[in-house]
DNA sequence: GTTCATTACGGATTCCGTAAGGATG
DNA sequence: CATCCTTACGGAATCCGTAATGAAC
């Protein structure tokens, strides 16, 4: 058995059994590839793909058992490779992060800028996406992390880890009869017409909650992915804006005006997404913290190290998080 | 990268860092061995074991972690290996039981004889020892199992499956006053000199607890590892024996009456012993099932993949275990 | 007839053993 | 000087690519 054997099988059965497509990915040869499939097969003794002829047609009970064993090898030699690198090299390497519009815009700059000055020989990748979208890509390990608000827990497979609190403000332009109103409630903002985010988006569902549970229907006009589209469209008078609150800029929004809304709504928590079972580099732990001081490098072992995602929440019971 | 060079460093890891030892023990060259690791340490680009001069003297940082991965990485591979055996040769194989003299004298007998009626191809290696010994098998992996009552909760690598309940009868020469108290007391008990198990061996530490609970201290004037022993000794006359209830064996023992003590003592769980992590051949789980029915299949799989010992604990809460 | 996997074969690489060399205590 | 690891070298096995063959849709 070998370790390219593993791999060999692994890709051939992710590439939907094809070999030759398999070969061709691997940039290999497809009579190599066969014939290092058949030599497993025969030094254990049994098949892992059923054929049909000549063609692999599916995988076969001990098959799927072996796959499953082959991945957690394939990983773990990754990850001593890694353990090469980080104890060679640990200022070297790549950051992949992918993250919304929200946090790369109005939260992470700061972050970053720090981060590129402190390990200048890191190369930064970040990509941007729908909550779903950057879930994904840390689910499957596209990119070592992922930051958002939304629909991370729907990954089994990400470890979630509280970064910051935030919560909500009111937008308008400041002749708006609503900067009038003190205190500022719901059900006033009810009345009128509302530009807010996407359904998805950037805590839009505890938004949608608070007005339900006083019976209000707000009067969405316009819903937008990002907190830019929304204030232009507030600029034109299409209605008052409801967006997070560090998305609101003092130097440059200085035509609108702001009303903190953060006693009407319930309180988002934006949240670090970590493949379960990922080995961190050290720049990792770094950047992590750097978002979230809170979040030490032990503290991300422990949630990396807990079985359930219950107990990962409860390791962070009592932290005070960052609050925007 | 290769199997064979993680199978090298962890054997090194294992024999003292003694490379000629470990050729030895592996049956191949030093040289070889030697340039095996050294081709891996530069392929990853750090020392797995420190050097002084020429000798290897300890184990670096990063070789500690590259070893904990190499020691899962070959046990997964192991189990590619037993995968294999097992689709294409079910009923072919080992087992390697490790057990205690009450277990093997008393309990198994007619276990074994069902199981190799059963399986005539597999190999069965028995080996007996002190509680503490077995359970050091069974996590090291020498063995596939043990049973045992005690010691095995001092091993974190070992799930313990509940196999059957027992408790203790007394035994005594037919004629001995003691055969005619009933109702059968620990403080009557406790006027005879005794004798029993010694510390450690087939729940004496229940045995103890019961005349602790009610102040009194028995006369404890022999003990033995085995009920055989016992015996021999209570026919001398040198006092009353106290001993599992199963290890009474009307058809032999007929000079000796025996008590039953069961509503004097806490009753004791024997339990199989299994590491953690271990694949089970598929007569494994069926010998398993043989010494206790209700440790199907099914359940064992739950319990191995139990995150904690508490959790495999509440599987068996509503079980109803053979007693004897 | 196109796609796809297997078999055949030759060259390059890797692996492993023996023999010799150098360091340590 | 005995033990132990490393270097040097040659033979064997393995791996991998090209070319040809055969099966399936």
């Amino acid at each position: 058995m070998k370790l390219q054997q593993l791999r060999y099988i692994w890709e051939v059965a992710q590439h939907d059994l094809n070999l030759s497509s398999t070969a061709e990915a691997l940039f290999t040869s497809q009579p190599g590839l066969s014939k290092q499939i058949r030599l497993l097969e025969e030094e254990l003794g049994v098949q892992i793909f059923e054929r049909s002829g000549k063609q692999l047609v599916r995988v076969t009970t001990a098959g799927e058992k072996i796959l499953g064993l082959a991945q957690r090898i394939l990983t773990d030699a990754d990850n001593i490779r890694l353990m090469g690198r980080e104890y060679s090299d640990p200022d070297h390497g790549t950051l992949s992060i992918a993250t919304t519009h929200t946090q790369a815009r109005y939260v992470l700059p700061p972050v970053i800028k720090a981060f590129i000055s402190r390990y200048p020989r890191v190369r930064l990748n970040m990509h941007q996406g729908t909550p779903a979208q950057i879930a994904q890509l840390a689910a499957t390990g596209e990119v070592d992390c992922c930051i958002a608000t939304e629909a991370m827990e729907f990954y089994d497979d990400l470890v979630m880890l509280p970064c910051y609190r935030w919560n909500r403000c009111i937008i308008v332009p400041c002749d708006h009869p609503l900067s009038k109103e003190s205190p500022l409630t719901l059900e006033a903002i009810a009345r009128y017409p509302i530009v807010t985010y996407v359904f998805g988006f950037t805590g839009r569902s505890k938004l949608d909650r608070a007005f339900n549970v006083q019976g209000l229907t707000p009067n969405v006009v316009f819903t937008a992915t990002d907190a830019d589209v929304i204030k232009t469209y507030v600029r034109l008078g299409l209605g008052i804006g409801i967006i997070a609150r560090m998305a609101y800029d003092p130097e440059v929004d200085t035509d609108m005006c702001t009303l903190d809304a953060s006693h009407l709504f319930e309180s988002s928590v934006s949240k670090f997404g970590l493949r379960r079972g990922l080995t961190l580099r050290s720049y990792m732990y770094d950047f992590i913290e750097l978002s979230a001081p809170h979040l030490s490098r032990n503290k991300v072992d422990l949630a990396m190290q807990a079985g359930s995602a219950s107990e990962v929440e409860h390791l962070f019971d009592d932290e005070v998080l960052n609050e925007y």
